[in-house]
DNA sequence: GCGATCAGAT
DNA sequence: CACATCTGATCGC
């Protein structure tokens, strides 16, 4: 491919092979309690008010922090320049004002009402919303206005972040989802893991940094959804090894959401890197060719890195939701099932009960789109433009509230008389939900019920440990949850205690 | 007016 | 809790 004709300079930004401490964390990194110790500058200007504001001022900034370059004090003097200009003027207004807030007339719903054809709900008010509280976007201002007024005002506000340590891949010229940082100096190869939005962030028709590189389902969306110009979209087939830039490269399948992979770098050195972009987990990878092999360095999905995210097997949820379903079709025959979506992923959920209960499933023209570009027969023939004609909606998740639905179905009269929704989603976890699906109880109004379901894409906490167990990698870089450092401490921990011995 | 970006909400 | 957006405000062009 053409694309592997660009020159390769790496730049001494990447990280050389190995410069990460044995927790997978840059040597020059500060010292791990930095996000508590971090505001010492600002305790003349902190009062007791805002003193709930500036714990999450911290906590972002440990996180801007860690999601930042490897320069670690140039980074950390500035943001708390930012901050201590930010919280005395703006946080503290907000905070006062807070307790007055006007009624909300949660302008949201107006326009998911329009998007879904339904009539708004008479709150035809022209809305205050000349009151909107002060903006922390101030910032840019902020910045200038207090001291440097000249330069920040104008090219100052718009840089760029710098480019994580942990989405570089060391002694290569690539990064994964990497994409909100402008060009990365050093970059000439950049990978997709999948098409979720906090990983392709910053992609656009603009795009014009360098070649990007995922599967053909993720390549598809990427074109499709977003315009990127196709010259810079390099599909690679999963399980298919390719050389790229001198590096040998292969997806695999992630077990997240559609065109999800995890993608596997065997250097010239023979040094083998697994990054999981976001995965599941499964014992099927564990028959992966790749991932019995040596790994020198694994960039983990650590979004449940935690023994209080317990949630049952995926088909455990899918079985449950189906049964759910049929038991209250048997009841209310007139029943409207809703599954709750975010762009892509949670098909299974929705494709299940399509294939037990034999229903077409009815979603927005928008969704069929990009469900038709997976190209899954099984998907495809099922979907149907015509709401009055299936039983089965797919809505977007932030949709399914008991108000919304409720309005929903006023839509179909004729056809459903009550609603039976479920949101998929990995954080309804509980100690007794957790383990017995039974046990879940859903909310419920009139003819409308919703279930959370505890359907994840990402590993459980136990599926972590034995996937890190079996694959006994050298090192593990975490890729989620890094922005505090109690976090990272205990994730660290862990992954000594998988890997003794 | 449009696209990008950010903070805040969910 | 923290997923993956969603939304409105703001800024640059």
């Amino acid at each position: 491919m053409e694309s592997a004709e660009i020159s390769v300079s790496i730049d001494d930004d990447f990280p050389p092979v190995v410069d990460l401490d044995e927790n997978g964390f840059p040597l020059s990194a500060p010292p791990s309690s930095e996000d508590d110790d971090d505001d010492e500058a600002d305790t003349k200007t902190k009062s007791k008010l805002i003193d709930p504001c500036s714990s999450v001022g911290a906590r972002s900034f440990a996180s801007d922090f860690y999601r930042s370059g490897t320069d670690w004090s140039t980074l950390a003097k500035e943001k708390k320049e930012e901050r201590s200009l930010v919280q005395r003027d703006l946080f503290q207004v907000w905070r006062i004002k807070k307790p007055e807030a006007e009624p909300k007339p949660r302008a949201p719903q107006r326009d998911l009402f329009e998007m879904w054809g339904i009539k708004k709900p008479k709150e035809e008010e022209p809305k205050p919303r000349v009151l909107s509280p002060p903006r922390k976007r101030h910032r840019a201002a902020a910045v200038g206005g207090a001291s440097v007024d000249n330069d920040a005002s104008r090219s100052g506000s718009h840089r760029p972040r710098a480019c994580p340590f942990y989405k570089k891949i060391p002694g290569t010229p690539f990064t994964v989802d990497a994409f909100r940082y402008g060009s990365v100096d050093g970059c000439t190869s950049y990978f997709l893991s999948h098409f979720h939005y906090d990983h392709y962030g910053g992609l656009s028709k603009r795009w014009s940094h360098g070649p990007i590189y995922c599967t053909p389902i993720t390549a598809r969306l990427v074109k499709m959804c977003l315009g990127v110009n196709s010259l810079y979209i390099c599909p690679l087939e999963l399980g298919e090894e390719n050389v790229i830039e001198g590096v040998k490269v292969t997806l695999l399948e992630a077990n997240h959401c559609p065109g999800a992979a995890l993608i596997h770098f065997r250097l010239k050195d023979g040094r083998c890197y697994l990054h999981t972009g976001d995965f599941r987990a499964s014992k099927p990878m564990q028959s992966y060719p790749l991932l019995n092999q040596h790994i020198n360095m694994l960039y983990l999905d650590t979004t449940y890195c935690n023994p209080k995210y317990r949630f049952p097997p995926k088909e455990d949820v899918v079985s449950f939701v189906v049964r759910i379903t049929r038991n209250y079709l048997a009841k209310h025959p007139k029943t409207l099932i809703v599954v709750g979506a975010y762009s892509i992923g949670k098909e299974q959920v929705y494709l299940a009960i399509s294939h037990a209960l034999g229903l077409p499933i009815y979603t927005n023209a928008s969704r069929r789109r990009i469900l038709q570009s997976f190209c899954w027969p099984d998907l495809s023939g099922k979907l149907c433009s015509c709401g009055e004609s299936s039983s089965l909606h797919v809505l977007p998740l932030s949709f399914l509230r008991l108000e919304n639905l409720k309005e929903y179905v006023k839509n179909y009269k004729q056809h459903f008389t009550a609603v039976l929704a479920f949101r998929p989603t990995g954080w309804t976890y509980s100690e007794t939900t957790g383990k017995e699906l039974d046990l879940i109880k859903p909310s419920s109004k009139g003819n409308v019920t919703i279930y959370g379901v505890p359907y994840s894409e990402h590993s459980s906490f136990t599926e972590l440990r034995e996937f890190v167990k079996f694959l006994r990698p050298d090192k593990i870089v975490p890729t989620v949850n890094i922005g505090s450092a109690i976090n990272r401490d205990n994730m660290q921990s862990y992954f000594h205690e998988w890997l003794k011995a």
